[in-house]
DNA sequence: CTAGGGTTAG
């Protein structure tokens, strides 16, 4: 009897196949493996495709990569299995550069191969390709797919293409729930929140990923209390409901709300990720709050989550944004593997506090351990000059950003050097740099220059910018309260008091500094 | 045996 069933186990491959996807379902890779290589008689190409599949899900592309190449003979589903392979991990060239490998070899691509390629491609880069593939799509009848299709439905949102975004969902022969949550995804993406809002009234039923995509989509489009207002009338909500809402007013400015929604989630009995997690520091580094965030952090620990870069960097950054830069400091050194985003995060702590030298100094053991600096370092290396008064090393790093790293100067560069010119009295250089700039001036620039003014009591170039700023935005109350300082300085009351009057008017109020007072709630 | 929709740091 025990014999009888072992020499069926290892002479049919339908057996075996079916043993292989059992282990590889439960995560046994070793036994799928140990199975696979038990049974050399008795494989097909199912057999592979069972395996390279089985090393996929187990995220051990560079073994799938390598069984791939052993194998015997290939069929669609070997192909399409790699393809599914690169698109999980977000390779998004090697599914396209083993697309048309495929096709070369006259390999005929099924439903699953262009729903793969889509919405591989969906992400970024080859979105020109959408339209390709869709024409392929539509010449092989593969329109009505509803696999298709939806994919589709996502790369005609990538491309902005609201139209062809409704036939590619009308041509779906049988609709479901999940091609009606591409749908609304798509819309909102778009900012088309009419369409949106209506095909979510009239999709036939609903799951917690289409609630979870209109509070998102409320969320992208800044309405974060028409968010919230969705939000609470969800039938039920899961991490990703929360995660959604509580990042949705992190990104919006609300921190303090997305905060006490972290707390309304931890009471819920939910378990938030690293996502909740990171967004929920993020909050604490917006409204520098240091004591949220060192509770936040506990909770952390306490959870056993596993300490990803992402959490670790929101981590560096909640202490390096709420003023502990030596807390920030010491989370950094501890991550086992450091990125761009965390060695930006302390030189961006270093110069917003005071550390000039720091900032610049931090930025030289980034550039020691080959990090390439992207704009956003010199954001905080400018700023870094600016606040410390470091005049030509600003100047040797604005001109360098482009010539040595390729990274062209963003408005917001242009901002830092017209601060770091005007905070040296150099006026007129300022000006200079604004009118050669390849940008229109915004409130930001106009800003730093209009302070710069202010603070050397500079008449003729404050009344320019002031006039500049006027057509940006008339009550902005940075114009008001710099022109009446430098009429005041040089004794002008007259206009002082015509100025105040304006203000008045206007409505324009000086802007008032205040401390963050911390919100007096615990997060356990 | 292979496929689609919702979250993630500066």
């Amino acid at each position: 009897m025990i014999n009888a069933f072992c020499s069926i186990s290892s002479s049919s491959p339908k057996f075996l196949n079916a043993m292989i996807n059992d282990h590889v379902r439960n995560g046994r890779l070793i036994d799928a493996r140990k199975l696979f290589d038990e049974n050399p008689h008795g494989r097909n190409v199912t057999s592979w495709n069972s395996m390279l599949n089985g090393y996929i899900k187990n995220d051990q592309i560079r073994l799938a990569c390598q069984l791939f190449d052993e194998m015997p003979e290939r069929d669609v589903v070997s192909w399409n299995t790699l393809l599914a392979g690169f698109r999980r991990i977000g390779d998004s060239e090697q599914v396209v550069r083993r697309f048309v490998q495929m096709e070369r070899i006259g390999v005929i691509p099924t439903e699953v191969t262009f729903t793969t390629v889509i919405s591989a491609i969906s992400n970024i880069g080859f979105e020109a390709l959408v339209q390709q593939l869709h024409a392929r799509v539509i010449l092989l009848a593969f329109s009505s797919n509803v696999f298709v299709a939806t994919a589709l439905i996502g790369g005609y949102a990538n491309l902005g293409d609201s139209i062809d975004l409704r036939i590619v969902f009308d041509e779906i022969s049988v609709k479901n729930v999940t091609s009606w949550n591409a749908l609304i995804s798509g819309y909102m993406k778009l900012g088309c929140m009419d369409e949106a809002r209506l095909a979510f009234e009239t999709m036939p039923g609903r799951n917690i990923v289409s609630w979870t995509s209109l509070v998102h989509g409320y969320v992208c489009n800044k309405m974060p209390d028409e968010a919230r207002c969705c939000f609470d009338k969800m039938p039920e909500r899961n991490v990703f409901s929360w995660t959604v809402m509580i990042s949705g007013y992190e990104k919006n400015g609300k921190f303090v709300e997305a905060l006490e929604l972290f707390l309304s989630m931890r009471e819920s009995g939910v378990c938030p990720n690293q996502s909740t997690f990171s967004s929920a520091l993020s909050a604490c580094a917006g409204c520098s709050s240091l004591f949220i965030g060192k509770q936040v952090h506990v909770g952390i620990l306490k959870s056993g989550l596993p300490l990803d870069v992402v959490l670790l960097s929101s981590l560096v950054d909640m202490y390096a944004k709420c003023g502990h830069v030596n807390a920030a400091i010491r989370a950094f050194e501890a991550m086992p593997e450091k990125n761009l985003v965390s060695w930006n995060s302390t030189i961006c702590g270093f110069a917003r506090h005071g550390f000039g030298v720091k900032a610049l100094e931090q930025f030289e053991r980034m550039k020691k351990h080959g990090i390439r600096p992207d704009y956003i370092t010199f954001v905080s290396l400018l700023s870094a000059c600016g606040h410390g008064g470091f005049l030509e090393e600003g100047e040797r790093y604005f001109s360098s950003m482009e010539r040595d790293f390729g990274i062209k100067p963003r408005i917001e560069h242009y901002a830092c050097m017209v601060d770091l010119y005007g905070r040296a009295g150099q006026i007129d250089k300022a000006e200079k740099l604004i009118r050669e700039m390849p940008f229109e001036p915004d409130v930001v620039v106009l800003g730093a220059l209009l302070a710069a003014c202010g603070v050397h009591s500079d008449l003729e170039h404050g009344l320019v910018a002031a006039e500049l700023m006027y057509k940006l935005e008339r009550d902005h109350p940075a114009i008001y309260s710099l022109l009446s300082k430098i009429y005041g300085d040089r004794g002008g009351w007259n206009e002082v008091i015509e100025l105040r009057k304006v203000m008045k008017e206007m409505g324009a109020k000086k802007q008032k500094g205040s401390s963050w007072i911390q919100p007096s709630f615990c997060v356990s």
